[in-house]
DNA sequence: GATCCTCGAGTTCT
DNA sequence: CTCGAGGATC
């Protein structure tokens, strides 16, 4: 029989045993034992822990396993924030980004640590006297959620450091991520078991990690890389980036062993270049390259531009490309009766989403991009989202029918469609007599930043006008329970909330509701200087052309349009029907024009700020009389920029616009 | 008349 | 995000 002390000796040594083993296999790539050895040194410490509860330890190997669900993921601050990196996509972009270091240091050559960047996700691993106490997701950056006990499941993360003299406290920045063959093993396992397959690696890797049940994390096969430092408290930092991730392999987490310093742009170039070249044969994701400022005491000194350092970059890889068929040209209307034409896909896997549409804007770009029904065509999602059709690959058979011809009758409603000299896109002339007009015209007076009516969706719209429910928005305050509760798929409660947004949205203010009109030409900025010049809905209604082309930014086109549209008698009983139905707002007040300190300036915002929302952000601009737009060029006075900036702030840096964070943001407003 | 700055509109997928 | 086009400016 064994004693006491002898015991916790024992499951003392088999959980060293157990993470060497990890670490063995995982962060230095040389496994020492097989995994038969693994398991019987498993099941001895899970035996000797069942039978000694008193020796269970959160930071056990056994628990790896698994704890019991939750119930929902804290959210945990991050005691530095994680950041964001700027990107870029070109060979020029890189050398601007390199000449801007030299000179912010004063330098004629600086040294790069030249790392992949992961396509999974970042992670914050905090330690504290060498054990991990805490994994949060990087969240908006400043905080996350709490997934400690999902990130304990994951092997390749050390439950404790190997130091005999661990820091105080240390965050350890790094990407989860899950390796191709195992994504593949893992969707076909969910095949088997008649489960969701996941689209790609990324979001296998986010979805195991957000489960609310550690033991199904527990079973995704889940990897980890070590990339950086956040807080470090009483950790003796070496003077270079390429070391600190040597100290950070010395303390048993893994590290990406593709990495190199690289002297100026041609070394950070050939460095993208090699990796561009192996990228199909790593073993998972990557989607670009980072390079960081070696020293670590230069990237002190060239610091951050909006809570983006100054001494990194992200080299992103070109967007993926795939070949896919057009198995038809098709055409869509949209609110203002634009016929717009659509290549049907062969459904096709790329850049992380299967892709079934592309739009083909006009026929100009049909024939300018000479696609035809039939054609193999190669496709990529530009900025990884809106896909897009790059060139024909390969002609089809090209018969005279797979032609695209834009048709000459509305496909909706057999409305002639016109297209007018010198313009690109061809309308549909039915108006509001076309259903799909009509649709989009109260998916248009619905949507968020018009009257911002939630629940009114594509499908009930479809209902809503085909079943002749509804034909225009004041009909929309006419619904009833049992009118909307005879509808599919619509259920008493559905119903009443669908009835609570909509006289929510009552309460409605002037600018939006001149933009839910959908005016042409009349967007948000357009709508909201309209309400400030004429405070009221009733001087808008009656003005002349003249009048309205006082209006800043109202030209003759813009006049006109607005005009034709309060000249419709249709248009003005709508108008009435919505006001006798109870929609309202505030008039006569004309925003207070105060001459804040911001007044003439004009802001871009781009990326997540910490606190503000992007329309509270807006608000407060505006109140302090500065305005908001949504380019930026060289008049722009200010960009303000939050976590996840893009192209925006790269323009930024560019023009050499101003950027401030959120912080700068309150101070200049707030003097 | 040319050029630049903005805004409007259409679009995709999770 | 991207394109097209309206409006302002020189």
């Amino acid at each position: 029989m064994a004693t006491p002390r002898e015991i916790v000796e024992r499951a003392k040594k088999l959980r060293v045993r157990i993470e060497d083993a990890n670490r063995r296999y995982y962060v230095l790539d040389a496994p020492t034992i097989d995994d038969a050895e693994y398991d019987r040194l498993f099941r001895e410490l899970q035996a000797l822990e069942a039978s000694h509860p008193e020796l269970a330890s959160p930071n056990s190997p056994t628990q790896r396993v698994g704890a019991a669900p939750a119930e929902a993921f804290r959210t945990v601050r991050h005691r530095v924030p994680m950041l964001s990196i700027n990107n870029a996509f070109a060979d020029e972009e890189v050398a601007a980004f390199d000449r801007r270091v030299r000179e912010g240091l004063g330098v004629e050559s600086v040294e790069y640590a030249c790392e992949p960047k992961f396509d999974g996700l970042a992670i914050n691993l905090t330690y504290e006297d060498g054990a991990l106490v805490r994994g949060a997701t990087r969240g908006d950056g400043y905080s996350g959620e709490d997934v400690t006990a999902n990130l304990r499941t994951v092997r390749p993360i050390p439950l404790r450091l190997h130091s005999t003299a661990p820091p105080r406290r240390v965050e350890v920045r790094g990407e989860v991520l899950m390796y191709r063959r195992d994504f593949d093993a893992l969707n076909a396992r969910q095949r088997d078991k008649g489960e969701k397959e996941f689209a790609n690696p990324r979001n296998a890797a986010a979805g195991s990690l957000r489960q609310l049940d550690p033991r199904i994390t527990a079973s995704r096969p889940l990897r980890f890389f070590a990339y950086g430092l956040g807080e470090a408290e009483d950790l003796r930092l070496p003077e270079t980036q390429a070391r600190l991730l040597d100290l950070l392999a010395d303390l048993g987490l893994p590290v990406c062993e593709t990495r190199e310093v690289a002297k100026g742009v041609d070394g950070m170039l050939a460095f993208y270049h090699q990796l561009a070249a192996k990228r199909a044969r790593l073993p998972y994701d990557v989607d670009g390259v980072v390079y960081k400022v070696n020293r670590l005491d230069r990237q002190g000194e060239l610091g951050f531009v909006a809570r983006a350092p100054r001494f990194a970059l992200a080299h992103k890889f070109p967007a993926e490309e795939a070949t896919t068929e057009v198995t038809a040209i098709e055409v869509q209307v949209g609110r203002t009766g634009a016929v717009t034409p659509v290549a049907r896909l062969q459904p096709v896997f790329v850049g992380g989403a299967t892709v079934t549409n592309a739009t083909l804007h006009n026929e100009d770009e049909v024939r300018r991009k000479d696609v035809w029904r039939g054609d193999l065509v190669v496709v990529r999602r530009a900025g990884d989202v809106i896909p897009e059709i790059v060139r024909v690959a390969k002609p089809g058979p090209r018969g005279r029918a797979d032609a695209f011809r834009m048709p000459k009758q509305c496909p909706e409603c057999q409305s002639a469609v016109v297209r007018l000299p010198d313009e690109a896109v061809a309308r549909c002339t039915g108006g509001l007599y076309c259903p799909a007009q009509r649709k989009q015209a109260l998916l248009h007076f619905a949507s968020r930043r018009a009257m911002d009516i939630d629940g009114l969706g594509e499908k009930l719209v479809d209902q809503l006008i085909d079943g002749g429910l509804v034909r225009t928005p004041a009909d929309l305050y006419k619904l009833t329970l049992d009118g909307l509760a005879s509808l599919e798929r619509m259920g008493e409660k559905s119903a009443q909330n669908l009835l609570a947004e909509l006289e929510r949205s009552k309460n409605a203010t002037l600018p939006r509701f001149i933009y839910a009109l959908g005016i042409r030409n009349v967007g948000e900025a357009t709508a909201r200087d309209l309400a400030n010049h004429f405070g009221a809905l009733e001087p808008l209604m009656a003005a002349d052309e003249e009048a309205l082309q006082g209006v800043a930014d109202v030209g003759p086109v813009v006049a006109l349009s607005i005009r034709r549209f309060f000249e419709e008698a249709h248009n003005r009983e709508v108008i009435k029907a919505l006001r006798k139905a109870g929609v309202h707002w505030d008039e006569g007040k004309r925003r207070a024009t105060t001459r804040g300190r911001a007044t003439g300036k004009s802001f871009v915002l781009t990326g997540t700020l910490p606190a503000l929302t992007r329309e509270a952000a807006t608000e407060l601009i505006e109140s302090h009389g500065g305005r908001v737009t949504s380019s930026v060029s060289k008049k722009t006075d200010y960009v303000v920029a939050g976590t996840e900036a893009g192209a925006k702030l790269s323009r930024a840096e560019a023009l050499g616009v101003p950027i401030i964070d959120e912080d700068g943001l309150l101070r200049l407003l707030n003097g």
